[in-house]
DNA sequence: GTTCCGGGGTACGCTAGCGTACACGGGCTC
DNA sequence: GAGCCCGTGTACGCTAGCGTACCCCGGAAC
């Protein structure tokens, strides 16, 4: 495990907690890993903890009763899983799934909610971080609906480079298709476009990203409009 | 006006109120009308007030550059529109347009920041009704990605006769084709079979809904997920 | 009464994406 | 070193929904 993701500030959410929360929070943090397909909670679970990611990316899915599914957003290292502590409703419809394995933080859920209705700058940041979650899921719905499946191709690879530090991603095709409801085969075809471009290099479950871009170019503006509200929204990632 | 929409219980959010926060706030609330088609804000504004309505019904547009937009959604009398006055970015990327005319309450946005951070009840009412927003946000998006425009048209008729009490709405099928995001021809298709089938009535600018149950068959799962999530989260309407 | 126009119906060719099927090749197991 | 399976490529017919065009009708305006 590389040292970097020992540091609890890896996450930007946690890496913005003022010195008073920090020590009284830190110290609660429990670092796990977190492997490929971990489903961190199904429909309807009541969270005992919350997650925050360090170098790992999850998806929140929605599944539909004939099992099929979509992704409606995507947490890196600048968000937290289980907003439903928080928000009162203590479980959500959606499934939580890790798509990039690495590490995360977890803390308690009656820590964190106990420190929510502290009602300091954490109950602030927290907050902010779910309207930046909403404006995700908002644009994720229209540019279902609006968009192509290559540019939702491109919005995606560019969503998930964000979380990482790379530009590799491990990821098959058949996994892609589930996060954007569409046939693996339609995956196969867009991607099949970017390699022939030379925008990226596909290879049994790595993807590398070699001209990033080109493909903010031929993407929707999803991306942007979600990046720029998060940004607008969150404090700057932390230069350790 | 009839005298129900001037009773601020008739929005389920205020009736839900505890006694002392009724005293507080409801001074404060101002009744205003709210014509069809009143835009309540555009992508970026800063909110001066946030606005309960009582039998009106407000859509929440994501706009694209291009110009096309789509509902993400529905807000009437069990919700609030504004919630990212207390979420801390003051502003969203979506707008806010009235599809069904009626009256609202409206809250200057300072009151409402103030009370919210008083931390009480109205605090975790707010957040709860919150992540039901979410909730039906998230289940838009995978109905768009999975869902056929006839379907769809079911489940927009269901969500939007919730809001009201009576069986009519008053809405153009190119008003429909707008939040749902399809053409307007795809509407009239729709809506003819249901009309064939004996399931709704249309004529110029008015729906009338004849066999309610029908409708519900017809519709796919989306529309009864977030209705249930909805009164999970949120406490009953009153009976006034 | 005539005109105009907004709301709605219909038709037709086109395309993206679906469902299905099958082929290929690399790396693993045994 | 043979077999197998997973990840990927490709092909083909099908359908929903799109873009476009045009028509009809009722009611308001003049």
């Amino acid at each position: 495990m590389p040292d970097a993701v020992k540091d609890p500030r890896q996450n930007r959410l946690l890496a913005a907690f003022p010195p008073a929360e920090r020590e009284r929070l830190f110290p609660q943090l429990e670092l796990v890993a977190m492997p490929l397909g971990k489903v961190l909670y199904e429909p309807g679970d009541v969270l005992p903890h919350v997650v925050f990611p360090t170098d790992c990316i999850v998806s929140l899915l929605y599944m539909l009763a004939d099992g099929a599914s979509a992704e409606i957003s995507v947490v890196g290292n600048e968000g937290l899983i289980g907003i439903a502590l928080f928000m009162g409703g203590e479980s959500t419809s959606s499934r939580a799934i890790v798509q990039s394995a690495g590490y995360a933080y977890r803390l308690n859920g009656q820590d964190l909610k106990d420190e929510f209705h502290r009602n300091g700058e954490v109950q602030l940041l927290l907050l902010r971080y779910t309207q930046a979650l909403i404006t995700q899921m908002a644009q994720t719905a229209v540019c279902n609906r609006r968009h192509s499946v290559d540019q939702q191709l491109c919005r995606w690879l560019l969503l998930s480079l964000d979380c990482l530090t790379s530009n590799q991603l491990v990821m098959t095709q058949e996994l892609i298709a589930n996060m954007l409801g569409v046939r693996r085969e339609g995956v196969t075809e867009s991607a099949g476009k970017l390699d022939r471009l030379g925008i990226i290099r596909y290879a049994r479950g790595h993807i590398t990203v070699l001209d990033r871009p080109r493909l903010e170019q031929r993407c929707c503006e999803c991306y942007s409009v979600v990046k720029k509200e998060t940004d607008r929204l969150l404090p700057r990632a932390a230069s350790l």
